[in-house]
DNA sequence: TGCGCTTTCTGCAGCGTTGTATACGAACCG
DNA sequence: CGGTTCGTATACAACGCTGCAGAAAGCGCA
């Protein structure tokens, strides 16, 4: 089983390897329809597929867009993953996906490696992307788009949601019932960040808050953004004296594990505590009660993402047309809220 | 910011290309001592990386494993798929992923873009497997490993759990609790199969059920093997006129479903309805009331498949060591049994 | 028929590595 | 002091493709 190489698809069609390659990639230069059709029947009598790491190699640039994220376990991410290989795919564009597991290191390993292997352009998606990996991105001169998150180590162009309209708006719902005021539970990075720069989440939240006259003073709780935690952290909050009415959750996964403490605490939802969550995860919809939460549209933003790393990614300064695509949020009102 | 190639790292050391090559990758020839100082000492003053497309052409062999899964969203393979990543990763490699969505073409579709991209070795975890997808990595003389499940059109090397034997397990134990009976929920593939290949799970709950004298007559329900549609399986079984005592579930996403379903209809789990689930996710120590379900070392699993994938998936007949190779089930009790 | 154009095709120089064949010293031996 | 042997370093031909420069062929028109 000898490798078919594009000479021996040349020979049998009769004409020069280049036009080979013209046929493939239907150019740069025409091919006469008659020629065409013979290399296109050579072909397939072949069997011949083009190897693409030698594609690469020639042409300088490959198929590869590189994804690395968090923990592509945790809902969110792992929808954000999906939608960004489906994205790509439809681009003809394969993904290589790294998870960083919150770890700075491996972050910065997987952009090395990912980098390395000329992949056309790289979507992190990490709020704590640090100076090696902004060193590592500029020395590859990478094509580079943050997706989801803003770290502040790295001037790049982003496509995020608006985080602090969204928060703004879950807290205002919430406040809407009637509830005395509302709690926020924030999320702390797995590794702590440099500074304490205050999320969107929270910044939404307070804003809410103050606008209707109500201190934030005391109401917000942290844990990190996934049930496991947010349980724990939960079972705390929910069990002490001056339990909170209701309370907004930075994500939806949060809010699950939140929603799992009262109710081994037996605090019905959402009688005795008004919950929401953000992001609108799947499972959002199937949760005990169905979770009142925050979504935006993934699949675009992903698409955006895949764009923008493609097309316009291009690291020469100002020469972008966007540096920031700011997708909207919109509010999705289920029974958790206490509508 | 022009692209530092090797050979400015061997003029700067003041050598010849192949030896920095020998340096690099611990050559096939010695390289002195002194030389190879000078050699490291050019390649961190410029900065150099070798670039692995250039390192791919010339070896003919990429550090790329490429991995197929239906959904990662899916909790099960998204535990899958992270193993994966982390025992490639530990080995050097990157990975490629692809979901094929339950769709035989896209499992296709990625199967020939990943084969083209010279992946070292393929990761499969399908069970539906098609000819169509079998001629490709026959034509591609390809490596390929396929975790987790063993479609039957395709003859390969597998690592796999012992689902039969674990089903037997959850089943037996469910059936010491006193339960007059055990019905099972099985699963039915997205996409139909060909034949109708009675899954494994089945297969064991039926043996225990037999093997304790009870019938397995119109005991048998079927929903896709995540939580949605088992949630909406579950709303109707458990709402008929004659609700089983206890139901093994071939995966913990449907009995996540099913627990949801049961909460919604009122039934007490574990006191009116006992459950047990399959795979041990990491949420299934999360639900109410957490769940007894049946576990297997994912990651060994994933150490094991990537390790067959480099170093023992060639295609020679009779070559290799192991065609199949076993991971054993176990019980992990938690408290939806009625334990 | 000849000229200028256009359209289509060909030859070939890369792309950045690897690894083989070979050259080069220096050390060792008789 | 020539010959052999080792340990190292070098030159260079692949690897399979892209895309440029330019040749060849076809075409319209005077």
């Amino acid at each position: 089983m000898a490798k078919v190489t594009r000479d021996d698809v040349a020979r049998l069609a009769g004409t020069s390897t280049a036009v080979v390659s013209y046929v493939i990639n239907n150019g740069p230069r025409p091919v006469a329809p008659a020629t065409r059709e013979r290399v296109l029947a050579a072909i397939k009598e072949l069997g011949y597929r083009p190897d693409r790491v030698a594609q690469a190699m020639a042409s300088r640039r490959t198929d590869l867009i590189g994804l690395i994220v968090p923990d592509a376990r945790q809902p969110f991410f792992g929808e954000m993953a999906h939608a960004v290989e489906q994205a790509a795919s439809e681009r003809g564009k394969m993904v290589l996906v790294g998870n960083s597991d919150y770890v700075g290191e491996r972050e910065v390993h997987y952009l090395r490696a990912f980098l390395g292997m000329r992949v056309s352009g790289l979507i992190l998606v990490s709020h704590a992307l640090n100076d090696l990996a902004a060193a590592e991105i500029d020395a590859w001169d990478a094509r580079v788009v943050l997706l989801h998150e803003r770290p502040e180590a790295i001037d790049d162009v982003a496509v995020v949601t608006d985080d602090v309209g969204g928060a703004h708006l879950a807290t205002q719902h919430l406040l809407e019932h009637g509830y005395a005021y509302v709690a926020c539970l924030g999320g702390v990075a797995e590794t702590p960040t440099v500074g304490d720069p205050v999320s969107d989440h929270v910044e939404g939240w307070r804003r809410a808050m103050h606008e209707a006259g109500r201190s934030t003073e005391g109401r917000l709780f942290e844990a990190l953004y996934n049930r496991y935690d947010a349980y724990q952290v939960g079972l705390e909050l929910l069990a002490g004296p001056d339990r909170p009415p209701a309370i907004f959750c930075s994500t939806d996964d949060q809010a699950i594990g939140l929603l799992r403490a009262a109710r081994e605490l037996r605090i019905d939802v959402p009688g005795e505590l008004a919950v929401a969550g953000f992001d609108d995860i799947k499972e959002a919809a199937l949760t005990d009660p169905p979770l009142t939460t925050i979504a935006s549209d993934r699949s675009a933003m992903a698409r955006a993402a895949v764009d923008l790393v493609l097309d316009d990614g291009l690291r020469v300064a100002g020469a972008r047309r966007e540096r920031l695509k700011l997708f909207p949020s919109s509010l999705v009102v289920r029974r958790s809220c206490g509508c």
